[in-house]
DNA sequence: AAGGTATATTCAATAGTTCGCATATGTGCA
DNA sequence: TGCACATATGCGAACTATTGAATATACCTT
């Protein structure tokens, strides 16, 4: 039916593609964590672990609330929750 | 239990997150084309498909069956039909 | 052997990604 | 207000990916 938007899917692939962002949003799958929390777990710094979120924010795939001073990043994109779950289940 | 292997997985994703090869990968789910098929449906010259296949070879995603002077080529990693099953269906 | 068809490889130019470092912004609290 | 903590942004250098153009290889047919 509908022909399919390669590019896009391209788009959001990549965007999963990284080892960094791969453990940040496999760490999303089952808690809320604040950008603390995911620079022990994947191990990054600061500024890096922020340009990371930048990158998922910008495309829609995740996105944060405010928990008082912490920033609390959950996934955002139902397809990418779904490539996930295939990845990693 | 398993330690997640990160980086093999995004190399993975990285491996599929392209455009041209998201078409051929998808047409490979169908059916199993040589390159002159895979030059018409994703519009790509021959030497840009081999090279995108090349890369496929190399990470052992897909595989190249001869038929005659035609390479059938299909998808061997079976995790990545997975996925494109998720991303397609 | 020669020519044709199918596919692969190489190289170089260009474009895009990643990351460290420095710095900026925003919020809560004394 | 001022300080501390949490997060974001800007910039530049190093690295990686992508592609076109040219060329190479391999098989089939005559």
């Amino acid at each position: 039916m509908s022909t399919i938007d390669y590019d896009n899917y391209a788009r959001i692939m990549k965007a999963i593609a990284h080892p960094t962002r791969l453990k940040i949003l496999n760490l999303m799958r089952k808690e809320c964590p604040c950008v603390k929390k995911m620079e022990s777990v994947a191990e990054a710094s600061q500024p890096n672990i922020s340009q990371h979120l930048s990158l998922l924010r910008n495309l829609g795939i995740v996105e944060a609330e405010r928990e008082g001073n912490l920033h609390c990043y959950q996934i955002k994109d139902q397809n990418v929750k779904i490539i996930l779950d295939t990845l990693f289940e």
